[in-house]
DNA sequence: AGTAACTGGATCTTTTTTATCTTAAATTTT
DNA sequence: AAAATTTAAGATAAAAAAGATCCAGTTACT
């Protein structure tokens, strides 16, 4: 019923992505600053950009960036590269995998709070993420 | 992201017996109508019946029983019973358990999510899971 | 007493999660 | 072209969780 790590991590990784603006970024500073291992954010990466979310750069000065602007991206997107379509049973989205399904009541429940979810989800763009700095800095100027 | 088998049985152990209207129930035939592994079965009731959700009946005519009216009980009870409290990421309810926790957008969406949730789930009763038979289908012919 | 039914803890297997290691490839700098 | 830096991709491994089963013990009906 939780996200897994790779997920959580994947989303700092956006999240901080989102607020590099458009900047390539090594990993390493990445995984530091987020706190997360770096070979695993290696694989969480690659993930990602398969699921054409963000773009590796290779080589010396290489490292990560965000694909699409980030008031493009939705939380929804990100999760789902990680995860899979989100379902919160097994029958949700394979009815065929429970007999039951065609009169069961519950499974009715499921699809429901799963698509709650998503939709949830799906309304919230990185760029709504970004943690504002002090206002000092932009506003004050 | 998604409930366990363990759950789901739970579920159906559940609603099977509201629909049962207080009978004692064995468990062989819960087992056997719901399709779910007698002993795995027994686990799931034990708990259940520590959560006080339900009342085992021991020795030669025993079996399950709802203890409270299936009008009382909903779903975000069995669930959790289950599963412990709800929780779509690991900081929620636990905000200590990450550091980022007191700034972290995210970490707001998580917790609107799991209020959504719980809130859909502990809005439904056993009582409105059950499936309604046709009028007289329980003699066939 | 005899039998049917569940308990409660232990155990076991499988799957999933989380993480790391290794060899290779890409890109920039020298 | 060679060297240095950075990621790729697949294999591997350790740890944790899920799913299921076993069995000696207890309860209650007849
Ligand atoms: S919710 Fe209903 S349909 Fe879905 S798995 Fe459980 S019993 Fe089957
Ligand atoms: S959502 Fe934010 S607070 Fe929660 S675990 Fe992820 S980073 Fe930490």
């Amino acid at each position: 019923m939780k996200i897994n790590r790779a997920t959580d991590y994947g989303v700092r990784l956006m999240v901080y992505l989102a607020a590099c603006e458009g900047r390539v970024v090594p990993r390493a500073e990445i995984a530091s600053a987020m706190e997360i291992p770096p070979e695993f954010l290696a694989k969480i990466a690659q993930h990602l950009a398969k699921a054409g979310l963000l773009e590796i750069r290779q080589g010396r000065a290489g490292g990560y960036r965000l694909k699409r602007p980030s008031q493009e991206i939705t939380l929804l997107e990100v999760v789902e590269a990680l995860e899979g379509e989100i379902a919160l049973n097994l029958c949700v989205g394979h009815p065929e995998s429970c007999r039951f399904s065609p009169t069961c009541k519950v499974h009715l429940v499921w699809e429901a709070a799963t698509e709650g979810l998503r939709d949830l989800l799906g309304n919230i763009y990185l760029a709504n993420l970004i943690e504002k700095k002090a206002k000092s800095d932009e506003e004050v100027g």
